[in-house]
DNA sequence: AAATATTAGATTGTATACAATTTATTATGG
DNA sequence: CCATAATAAATTGTATACAATCTAATATTT
């Protein structure tokens, strides 16, 4: 491939993913919004229903994202009632992130979520296992596992 | 597959997605820093190397972005002198954009972007390929195609 | 133990994204 | 032709993202 050909938009890999990565989440703001959330405060409880009581370094690290993304963003969760978050014992550096009952609560509004998003996603199930490998095989790339 | 099960973080596709959109982007960054240029814009670049005299409208259709991302984006690419906007003589609603000589001396420099960017990424050709293909067809399915 | 280095989270500043609204212009229907 | 609808881009407002810096607390080194 000439250097020329490289630079055309669509045959790069990386702006598919970007505007793939884009229209996904911007698929699961109808649905959020009726439990008032945003794309990141929905994953951001994921996590945390699926393990809680973990530090927000280590919440950054599950999502991918800082605390310059995370410090607003569960200031904003705290203040809606579904998680607390309380300064660690052992290490006063540390906040620790606790969902509330309420943010259980939402829990189960939120289970019917993945399925209509799965609507939106025209593949086979053999071409999403695909996918899935893939992408996790591009993200584990860059971190050089 | 269980509701529950439904819920965990790794199970969605659309986490994966989002965060290898957002990390493979984050790669280009110290590559483009040294163009002066932020990804957004060096997309918008991208498709208008491809062809330019294009509306701003047709710029949004081809990356995916809104006027409301692409008014700022374009004002400073216009200002940096790389590109110039100017009312449509056919349309007084439309602005056409152009790419300036400076804006074509920088496709020069940019060739050796995504050579740099295809390191980062650890598929072999096929399955490059292959992910590809099962993204646009991700996509193609978000626009009833 | 005191000085230094490291770490966790908060803060600051810049740049997206996008929904919703506004404005200016063009198209259309009566 | 004129009123209304539709359209393109700009604007407004909110919420990320993340680099860079700052602050407080802990760990390490001498």
């Amino acid at each position: 491939m000439k250097n020329e050909e490289a630079l055309l938009l669509d045959n790069q890999l990386c702006f598919p993913l970007y505007v793939a990565g884009k229209e996904i989440t911007r698929r699961y703001l109808p649905l959020l919004k009726e439990l008032d959330l945003t794309y990141t405060q929905y994953i951001a409880l994921l996590a945390l229903w699926e393990k809680d009581h973990i530090t927000v370094k280590e919440l950054g690290e599950r999502l991918y994202l800082d605390s310059g993304t995370l410090t607003p963003l569960l200031y904003k969760l705290e203040h809606k009632g579904y998680i607390i978050r309380n300064k660690s014992d052992i290490d006063a550096r540390e906040l620790v992130v606790c969902v509330t009952k309420e943010g259980l609560k939402l829990k189960k509004e939120a289970l019917s979520v993945p399925q209509n998003i799965a609507k939106c996603v025209c593949l086979e199930r053999e071409e999403a296992l695909e996918l899935y490998k893939l992408i996790h095989k591009v993200l584990n790339g860059f971190y050089g596992k």
